[in-house]
DNA sequence: CAGTATCCACAACGATACTG
DNA sequence: CAGTATCGTTGTGGATACTG
């Protein structure tokens, strides 16, 4: 199954699935909010901020938006005042766990 | 030695080795430049070029550069006119293939 | 608290033309 | 063939101020 995806020749090789996942799951946020989910479970806004450090709030706010469309990560509202809003991982979410553990192990051993 | 990974609290999480992961291999281009480079070995320029479609010649020289600045990509020049010059992956290069196995199975299976 | 709105800077990316 | 050089556009990210 996977040997097939590995066979297959794209006519276009920026066409591939790789390109996707940077697309939708890639640059210099979505990848780090995942995965403080995957170590929090749930997680409030200024949370997350706090975090990941170093990221503005219209960033934040952003990404996560794009994620939940995505289906990866999941709102709940409570509709409290003050507002209080938690983000968890869907399933699908989750399931990006081996490839960021791998990614990070990867980096840890050969980049600086 | 995974689990350590998991394990470990960044301060600040947008530090952590994802991050440096996507600043140095992530970007539209350097996924699909690795990955013809796994199918096909050994490559010239052009058939670089060809294979991945729709990329300027700036892009592949500077992403190139940048992979091979990160010992990723070796690249091969003979002095001939007119010239000559082969790329192919490193073995750290190589070493990324079950990486974008993974990533490319995942994104199949959960992107469109 | 959990965001928006606005404006701005810079880097990424691209098209085209040119060269040893 | 394998690039550079140049210029222009677009996109990404950030600072700050404001709001229900």
């Amino acid at each position: 199954m996977q040997e097939e995806i590995i066979e297959k020749k794209y006519t276009q090789a920026h066409e591939c699935p790789i390109t996707l996942f940077m697309e939708q799951i890639g640059g210099k946020w979505k990848p780090v909010i995942i995965w403080v989910l995957l170590l929090n479970e749930v997680m409030r806004f200024n949370e997350l901020d706090k975090a990941i450090g170093g990221i503005s709030q219209k960033m934040l706010s952003q990404q996560l938006k794009d994620l939940e469309k995505l289906d990866i990560v999941i709102r709940k509202v409570y509709p409290v005042i003050p507002p209080k809003v938690e983000y968890r991982l869907s399933e699908k979410g989750k399931s990006l766990e081996e490839n960021l553990k791998m990614i990070m192990s990867w980096s840890n051993q050969n980049l600086k």
